[in-house]
DNA sequence: CAGTCTATGGTTAGGAG
DNA sequence: TCTCCTAACCATAGACT
């Protein structure tokens, strides 16, 4: 009676919406389950409904960031290792750069913070406020990191792809 | 026979790490075939096994990447239309420095490059160092994340729960 | 469409090798 | 510990409202 699903795109628009409907929900939950069950970090993110917001499991966007945080952090710790002497110092010097400039990014939230509190606009500095700054900061967060993935293709496409004649007279 | 499974931890530590794997297999299978059958982008992170890498899917990391930074990125324009002016405002001002921040960043990475070219490094050239590169500028970019969002804790803990007498002395 | 229902296929707990 | 097995449970395709 029941097909046996074929993998693949289902067409008919009706039921490709109701099997999402079901099957995202579900799989929430089995993340949700193994989560509690295992006692491990895990979030997923799905996508889908006319760029309306994503399905999430944690239900809290902050969580879905920790995670993704760990996430983005941790092939650093790993591949530090396996680099090549040349790249482990130019990575170094990288490093040294964006610590100057995390430096100066947090000198400027915190102009931003005093600037504020020398208005006298104390009143937003209840709570809700705060909650308030730190999402702002973490949108900012998002917005600069897919800018500099964007760059960083421009870079390696500008690089991968030179004017030959330009190239070779460079390397001669 | 089988029993209803207590929807709670696992406290017996082989059969906790059974389930984990079995479900852990069975989720990441279930995201594919949501992703396929309705054509979606999603991803899922999952943790455990002692630190280790982290079960994916997408089973490549940089597709991984490719959501995240979809999902970091949405909430910045969705939420700006809801902000009040004033937090608009300040908005403006911080985004303006990220960009500033952004730009000596750029300046920095294409400095470093130019300078390896200029070195006769030619050999680390070809795709494999440029691919490395963008890793190597990921890596940090996850570093950076993961500092900054540390930041944001650090500053939002310091303001919420300043010392009385201080904070009653400023606001007067 | 959005729910509800239910037979079925798929996932998995528990046990054995 | 891992893999294989199988009974049992669960998610869900399809039909109906």
């Amino acid at each position: 009676m029941r097909k046996k699903v074929k993998l693949a795109f289902i067409i008919q628009n009706s039921s490709r919406k109701a099997t999402f409907n079901k099957r995202k929900s579900g799989l929430l939950k089995m993340v949700n389950q193994l989560s509690i069950l295992c006692g491990v970090p895990a979030c997923a993110i799905i996508y889908g409904e006319n760029g309306s917001k994503p399905g999430l499991w944690p239900p809290s966007p902050d969580e879905v960031r920790q995670v993704i945080s760990k996430f983005l952090l941790m092939p650093a710790m790993e591949q530090t290792k396996k680099m090549l002497n040349q790249e482990s110092f130019l990575r170094q010097r990288i490093a040294k750069a964006e610590e100057q400039l995390n430096r100066q990014r947090r000198d400027n939230r915190e102009r931003e913070v005093t600037d504020v509190m020398y208005r006298g606009l104390g009143g937003l500095l209840e709570q809700g406020w705060l909650l308030g700054l730190s999402m702002l900061d973490l949108n900012d967060l998002g917005w600069a990191i897919d800018k500099t993935l964007h760059e960083i293709v421009l870079l390696k496409e500008k690089m991968s792809q030179p004017k030959e004649a330009d190239n070779v007279r460079r390397m001669a």
